[in-house]
DNA sequence: AGACTTGCACGTACGCCGTACGTGCGTCAA
DNA sequence: TTGACGCACGTACGGCGTACGTGCAAGTCT
């Protein structure tokens, strides 16, 4: 059986299924190697080295990412739609989600949803300064929702595991916190991420109306 | 001359001097102990493994800050306060910024900021829930800003190194990226903080109008 | 005072890591 | 046929986190 030619896209497949199967820290040159069969110095044939590797992990999952896009629908909409394309990156690929939001990519793959984006937005009557405004608020906004998502920054979880409310250290220190424990510790993240784009949306689109008006 | 003895608190100390004049992967125990005169195994006395010393200089950095809090304050100007409070960590320890958002502490350090916040979105008179919600919102765009700012996330500069409006492919492909360009290679971090800041506020302001209204 | 415990600095060693470098084999061009 | 080239691979080096053992100083108990 002539095993598959190794190639760079082979490769980056066998990080990001190590990825999602065993976590970030998980992968190294040597780990990749030994899933894929080959021996590891093998690798460096068809990537450059380590950073480049994962650059190639966040292109292929970022375009994996369908950004569909009706340039005739409203612009509500429009950015409701590309907003969830992206949060869908933390469902679809959870534990590369933190790799694909942490390196900047200046290749097609990161382009496309910018382009995307301030498309939309101009077309909602933005000029480019506000348009890139309000793209950098957005982007901010997913990029910190995908983080929680994915549990590397915090839900808010006061440390669930006994003493904490029954202890009355804490709640005599952290009164807000100790009662509202139950809502802290669970965390639909699709409302929670709705929730908050409806706002966001609601509010540009009072900003592009005064705009409107005293234009 | 007695060399001062060794402690958690002067390791954690260095390990954030050196992150700060050297970046996050500067930092390894050998460094460290390094940096303090001592031998490696010594820090071993003082931090159970390399982990929980990152916990101790996400937790030093955070407790750095001063939230400072007047409960008296309309609780649009105590959110911007606290807001405000949380981005000077961006300032003031720009390279440790990425390990303070991206570990969950269960200490008082991690609480404190947590109970202030709640505080305020209860004394605008949300209930619990809608507290809880506003909260993970103001921290998923807070988040997402000072990764933008300490730059772990792109600013969504296209390359500025030459080609990318010299050559016509870009402009063809992305027809807004490039005529943005100037504008996408600059960020004013401030002023971008301050702008999402007072839309989140402002939005949550008619959201909170709203509900009282249908009381 | 002497014996004993405890705390802490430190050296050595093991198994990981990324990757520079050299070697050998297969294929294709001249 | 011969030469060059592409690519898989082994070896080796320096650096990492840390388990483990050793030795010394200060404190405690009898």
């Amino acid at each position: 059986m002539p095993t598959e030619p190794l190639s760079r896209g082979r490769i980056v497949a066998a990080a990001i299924d190590l990825i999602e199967r065993e976590g970030a820290d998980a992968v190294s040159m040597r780990r990749i190697a030994a899933e894929l069969g080959v021996g590891v110095m093998s690798l460096y044939n068809h990537v450059p080295n380590k950073d480049a590797l994962l650059n190639g992990v966040a292109e292929a999952v970022l375009s994996a990412i369908e950004f569909t896009d009706d340039p005739d629908a409203h612009w509500t909409d429009r950015a409701r739609t590309q907003a969830r394309a992206f949060r869908q990156i933390a469902h679809d690929y959870p534990r590369s989600t933190m790799l694909v939001v942490s390196r900047q990519l200046h290749s097609t793959a990161g382009l496309l949803p910018v382009e995307r984006a301030l498309a939309t937005l101009r077309s909602a009557g933005f000029d480019g300064a506000d348009a890139v405004r309000m793209l950098r608020m957005f982007v901010a906004y997913i990029v910190g929702s995908l983080l929680r998502e994915v549990g590397v920054t915090p839900t808010f979880a006061p440390v669930h595991n006994r003493l904490v409310t029954a202890e009355g250290v804490d709640a005599a220190l952290f009164p807000e916190v100790s009662s509202l424990a139950p809502l802290l510790d669970q965390c639909d993240h699709e409302a929670e991420f709705e929730f908050g784009l409806e706002l966001l949306i609601q509010a540009i689109s009072v900003h592009a109306a005064r705009r409107e008006g005293t234009r």
